[in-house]
DNA sequence: ACATGTAGTTTCGTTTCGATACTATTCGTA
DNA sequence: TACGAATAGTATCGAAACGAAACTACATGT
């Protein structure tokens, strides 16, 4: 067999690297690594989209396992149930005030930190390349992905605002930054840049 | 506060998605996460860092819990004890043949086939991102940071080796893309499209 | 030469996690 | 409509991962 390591291999290797290195130090809030995913994805996700089993499918693990550190967070006071659908198997959670206070010491901040400070063209890069990333992969799996409102291809409209094909609804501005569950990639993005067009072709 | 989600905020959330969901199942190899990520690690770093305290600031994790992996990929004949060095502290561990062989049932292999379907463009510009993204992380955290041989800023020379300052010697093809201990990223690097991938000279 | 620092390992208690089993509700279909 | 299958949520249990601390051996530096 060869052991030849490729540039993709490489690309592959920091995205674990970082991922791991992006859980960053717990600054007194006393939130493990499982609770601030959580934390963070009932905070980022939209309506529909923040229950225990979405939560699971997000984080890769079984509903069990995001059961249980949903409850610890409950009982942190961070989250509160909150029944509101009409099938009544399910519960979605949402954050309390303390739980939005909580997340202003978020330790991925130091994540995002870094990438603000990257060269412009390489965070836009990053902003296109990372949404069809998971697009792929979701693809390969044959499961679902995960991503926004505004890269989704249920959406269209270009301004401030725009149409979701998915819920059948006009979004809110602040939507458009939304985890949703249904969310579908749009698998043919080429890179674009700024004012000088260079568009791969193939 | 605000709560307002920036495009900063989504590109770092989707690093920690991808960094967990990379993690893919493993078929029938019976190696855990953390065991994979460090036989990945000894199948990728050169000589000089193939320790366990190496090892154990790449896995963002206690010398203590990098050890005790290691044992257990010791125990299983994947990795090997290889005294070879100046300083009687310091240990090396290898790859074995049965170690080589298991990396061919690498779960991440899922990832870089996503990665290895991206248009070209957004693959480069991955490639160009991420290395610029861990040196500012460790930037900031005032730590080490890791990367390979051929985006370190020891190294110098453009053909199929090159020289590095670290070591003060030659590089083999090979070693341009393994992990290095005494890597030293290239902090001003710009996206340029086109040719080949462009190095900023300072 | 002696204090200080570093590399590696072990032990211990806590936390995380996946597998499994269970209840309640919804869906599909005959 | 009735009933089996699927789904949402939860609880329990054992295995593994993890961090903290303590310890040995060796290196460094003043």
């Amino acid at each position: 067999m060869s052991s030849k390591i490729t540039s993709t291999d490489e690309i592959a290797e920091l995205l674990v690297y970082l991922g791991r290195a992006a859980r960053g130090v717990d600054t007194g809030s006393n939130l493990t690594s499982a609770q601030w995913t959580a934390l963070r994805f009932f905070a980022r996700a939209n309506g529909i989209s923040r229950t225990p089993s979405a939560f699971a499918s997000f984080h890769a693990t079984t509903r069990g396992t995001a059961s249980q550190t949903i409850k610890s967070l409950l009982a942190k006071g961070y989250l509160a149930r909150c029944d509101a659908a009409d099938d009544k198997r399910s519960v979605r959670y949402d954050l309390t005030d303390a739980g939005t206070q909580v997340m202003c010491g978020d330790p991925l901040r130091e994540l995002s930190d870094a990438i603000h400070r990257l060269d412009a063209g390489l965070k836009s890069a990053l902003r296109l390349a990372l949404p069809a990333l998971v697009g792929q992969l979701a693809d390969i799996r044959n499961t679902v992905a995960f991503g926004t409102c505004g890269d989704c291809r249920h959406f269209s409209g270009g301004g401030a605002t725009g149409y979701c094909a998915c819920v059948a609804a006009e979004l809110a501005p602040a939507d458009l930054g939304r985890l949703c569950i249904s969310f579908a990639a749009i698998q043919d993005r080429t890179l674009v840049l700024g004012g000088a067009d260079k568009r791969k072709t193939t």
